[in-house]
RNA sequence: GCCCAAGUGGCGGAAUGGCAGACGCAAAGGACUUAAAAUCCUUCGGGGGAAACUCCGUACCGGUUCGAGUCCGGUCUUGGGCACCA
């Protein structure tokens, strides 16, 4: 066949058939299968992409068979920081570059013969879709669901700008090579917190994968415990600290403040104030990896100053260290060196008394001893268990009101200002009078000037741009100035699958009435790199939506597939710098896109990718053009041997069909398309046994050979078209049901036992297929081969499972 | 460093705790052909054995079990993420 003709012939008649498309009519069965969309970096679709998107279409067009409205949409992330790079490096102007390699990634998409629903894209760039994610950020500002605060940010002093984490290289800027240091800024934050414990609560019921779920669990990371209060001497302020083993209480030998800790300043000491502030300027270097690495020398410095625990009254010294982090807790923690491997270690060198209150339960004084045990050298507590202590400690100081019961978690809110220009501009004015005010909602969308100048030193573009910058407040009509940040990408893409369904919607970001009926997203498939951060943003914005009555779902997307990596042949991941890439374009041209899409279906895993390699893609042209051919020859000869009774052979052939139906079935289900695509081989294998017979039913074969057809044209779609058509089909096969297998045709008599002695498999004998254990046991018994094989042995226990083995334990 | 995965023939990869290597690729041998391509057939984890057969084998070490690639504990290696790449 060739490949090559049939591609544009199919994708030419499939664009005209409204009957392909989805109905916005029939919503009772709708099927919503997304992809994650994706970012036009390069000029070019690459490999991953289009292992990423013909596979799941194959699943789509799977669905569309079975009888689903599928929805398939598709759209660009276009905002973004390589655009901009790009632009500060050649002056081409992010808006040019990003819609010029939008356009020749669409070419490319439709060239792959997906079914995506193209009346529905979006491109998050659009003024008429950044309007809307504007207007999420008001709505979230009225809910008190954005709110600002100071955070630090990448500081390059030469570039006299913010750089994101990934322009860090080795501490320094990765354009001018200055060392960064962390600077506070006034930023945007997103209350994502606020739903720390439904985000918690909900994951159970996700059909997702178990290790996306575990992810989230501990990015979310709830530790239930309790804040104490140590008030600090000669001062009326005290220090309040996060532990969840407030059954140590009593072996506190220290408490370390984050060296950004707001009290670090006022208790300081001043003979140990020139230790300290070199030690924060140090640690304002290190990253928060840096800092946590438990292999690292834990270090810190004394201030001076000494509070007082208040479960026994003893002074305890206040150091600052980086290993206590800012932005967790409260910023401060107890150290309990003899309970804790960190603080331990801490304590040993700089020489900090070491305490132990905590006892193995079976005795043992081996130190840092970190498990639960018996609270010993604790008062009035001693002699209970670290659960139950951890509960009476809190309880005891709560009465005195210097300590809590307190749930923290890991999860910080979302830091959503960008210093960039290439992203939706933050809806807000900044008036000297009225402070941070709104921009009304009929005043959107806040519009992203276009005549910017993009200075090689990387400054922020739009706070140099007067004319977006001057304007006056919406309250009291005083000059005033815009907020000069822009929104995080991520919180574009938090809600597009919403957008989508309605994507022309000019009133409203998206009609409740069409979104409720369309959402939740039913497949959603994308990289397991995005199991923390957008998966986690997108859940937070459906539930806010929901909270303030846009939406009456609770989460976005039902069921997730992730897609594995592919990396290039020299098992690195592809980039231009390491020279791996691959164009998928190459293969198209060379063997059309249905055997390329076969191939990546049949020689890589969906959900674990791996190193390319085109070895054995030609192989997969054999296949199809071995089942061409029995195709076609059923086909001519359907009329041969049309009357012949049915006997073994045929029954042989029906059992493949039907074995290869339900097989395929679930393996598309779960997207588990290499198995798929053996199970296809090993029908056409059979079809091929079948048709050596010298009085082959071609009426049969023919039959099953219209079945292949349809089984074969989610992975093939073009091939399939082609050959139905030959066949005499009148319509697409897309409009065709999927094949039902028959389970009276897969009803074997008898099975094939594998025999073992002492789990060693001997012999192997056929035997009724009954289901029965004690049945099948004695018609093993009553064998001659196993009668011989058992003589002289005495048999203690017989294990027998059904349809599989029978193991005598001897 | 922390969190999450993965590790199976020369290669891609199969295996609800039940016959390891399905389905393919590559390789070798053969058929057809003047020849090539295409197609078809056979062999194909390792050791031992003339053969029947037997022993070893799923990164490494240990455990649970009648039985472990699969479950548990530990180690190593690789990949993803670690909050301003998307």
């Amino acid at each position: 066949m060739d490949y090559i003709k049939i591609d544009s012939k199919w994708n030419e008649r499939w664009s005209k058939n409204d009957k392909l498309k989805f109905d916005p009519k029939r919503k009772d069965d709708k099927y919503y299968v997304l992809e994650m969309f994706s970012y036009p970096s390069g000029a070019n679709l690459h490999l991953g992409h289009w292992f990423n998107y013909a596979l799941t279409d194959s699943f789509a067009r799977y669905k569309k068979m079975r009888g689903f409205n599928v929805f398939q949409p598709m759209g660009f992330d276009a905002f973004g920081l390589p655009a901009e790079n790009y632009a500060i490096k050649t002056g081409i102007h992010p808006k040019d570059s990003t819609l010029k390699n939008i356009s020749v990634m669409e070419r490319q998409l439709s060239d792959m013969g997906a079914m995506f629903d193209w009346d529905y894209k979006l491109y998050t760039c659009d003024e008429n879709y950044y309007k809307w994610t504007q207007w999420l950020f008001l709505q979230l500002y009225k809910k008190g669901l954005a709110y600002r605060k100071l955070a630090p940010v990448n500081w390059c002093d030469s570039c006299n700008t913010a750089i994101a984490n990934e322009q860090v290289v080795d501490g320094k800027c990765e354009r001018c090579g200055t060392e960064i240091e962390r600077k506070h800024m006034t930023q945007w934050f997103f209350k994502i917190t606020d739903y720390a414990e439904e985000l918690l609560d909900c994951l159970p019921e996700l059909d997702w994968p178990e290790k996306t779920k575990l992810m989230q669990k501990n990015w979310i990371g709830k530790s239930v415990g309790g804040e104490v209060d140590f008030a600090l001497e000669n001062s009326d302020e005290k220090i309040t600290v996060f532990t969840t083993r407030a059954d140590t209480l009593f072996g506190v030998s220290f408490v370390v403040l984050a060296p950004e800790h707001r009290l670090v300043d006022a208790i300081t000491t001043p003979e140990n104030k020139s230790a300290v502030d070199a030690y924060r300027k140090e640690a304002a270097k290190a990253s928060d990896i840096e800092r946590q690495s438990t292999a690292k020398e834990k270090t810190g410095v004394f201030t001076g100053a000494y509070c007082i625990n208040p479960i026994n009254g003893e002074r305890v010294p206040v150091w600052i260290a980086d290993y206590c982090l800012a932005t967790y807790g409260t910023g401060a923690v107890m150290g309990v060196a003899a309970h804790d491997e960190r603080d331990y270690v801490f304590c040993k060198k700089h020489n900090l008394s070491i305490k132990q209150v905590i006892r193995p339960k079976n005795g043992g004084d081996a130190l840092p001893y970190t498990e639960y045990g018996v609270m010993v050298n604790s008062g009035k507590f001693d002699g209970l268990t670290s659960e139950q202590g951890k509960t009476a400690v809190i309880e005891q100081l709560e009465k005195s009101g210097l300590g809590r019961k307190k749930i923290n978690y890991r999860l910080r809110d979302w830091s959503v200002s960008r210093q960039r220009y290439w992203g939706a501009p933050i809806p807000i004015v900044h008036c000297p009078h009225c402070g941070a005010v709104p921009v009304p909602e009929k005043d959107l969308p806040v519009t992203l000037p276009y005549d910017v100048n993009f200075t090689p030193d990387g400054r922020s573009p739009l706070s140099l741009h007067e004319g977006y910058m001057n304007c006056v407040c919406p309250k009291c009509g005083a000059a005033a100035k815009r907020d000069p940040d822009t929104l995080d990408t991520f919180v574009c893409s938090s809600w597009y699958y919403l957008r989508y369904p309605d994507n022309k919607n000019s009133k409203a970001p998206f009609d409740s009435k069409i979104i409720n009926k369309m959402l939740p997203v039913d497949k959603y498939v994308g990289g397991a790199e995005h199991a923390c951060m957008h998966l986690l943003y997108a859940r937070f914005i459906t539930k806010a939506l929901r909270d303030m009555d846009y939406l009456n779902f609770d989460e976005p997307f039902k069921s997730l597939v992730h897609q594995g990596l592919i990396l290039g042949e020299d098992g690195n991941k592809m980039s231009k710098s390491a020279g791996n890439v691959i164009n998928p374009d190459k293969y198209i041209a060379l063997y059309g896109s249905d055997v390329f899409r076969t191939y990546l279906m049949f020689g890589i895993r969906f959900t674990e990718g791996g190193p390319w390699s085109d070895d054995g893609i030609r192989s997969v042209a054999k296949f199809l053009d071995r089942a061409e051919r029995i195709i076609v020859k059923a086909h001519e000869n359907r009329k041969l041997n049309a009357d012949k009774k049915s006997g073994g052979d045929e029954a042989e052939l029906e059992y493949a069909l039907n074995y290869c139906i339900k097989e395929v079935t679930s393996d598309f289900e779960t997207f588990s398309f290499n198995t798929a695509i053996a199970r296809l081989m090993e029908l056409v294998n059979a079809m091929y046994k079948y048709d050596a017979l010298p009085d082959a039913n071609y009426a049969l074969l023919n039959e099953v050979a219209g079945k292949l057809v349809l089984l074969i044209a989610p992975a093939a779609p073009h091939f399939a078209e082609e050959l139905n058509e030959l066949r005499g089909g009148k319509q697409s096969v897309f409009l065709t049901p999927y094949p039902q297998f028959d389970k009276n045709k897969l009803v074997k008599s008898t099975v094939e036992y594998a025999v073992q002695i002492n789990s060693r498999v001997k012999i192997k004998v056929t035997l009724s297929a009954s289901k029965d254990v004690k049945a099948v046991e004695r018609e093993a018994l009553d064998c001659p081969e196993v009668k011989e094989l058992l003589s002289g042995l005495s048999v203690k226990k017989t294990i027998v499972i059904p349809g599989r083995l029978i193991n005598f334990v001897v």
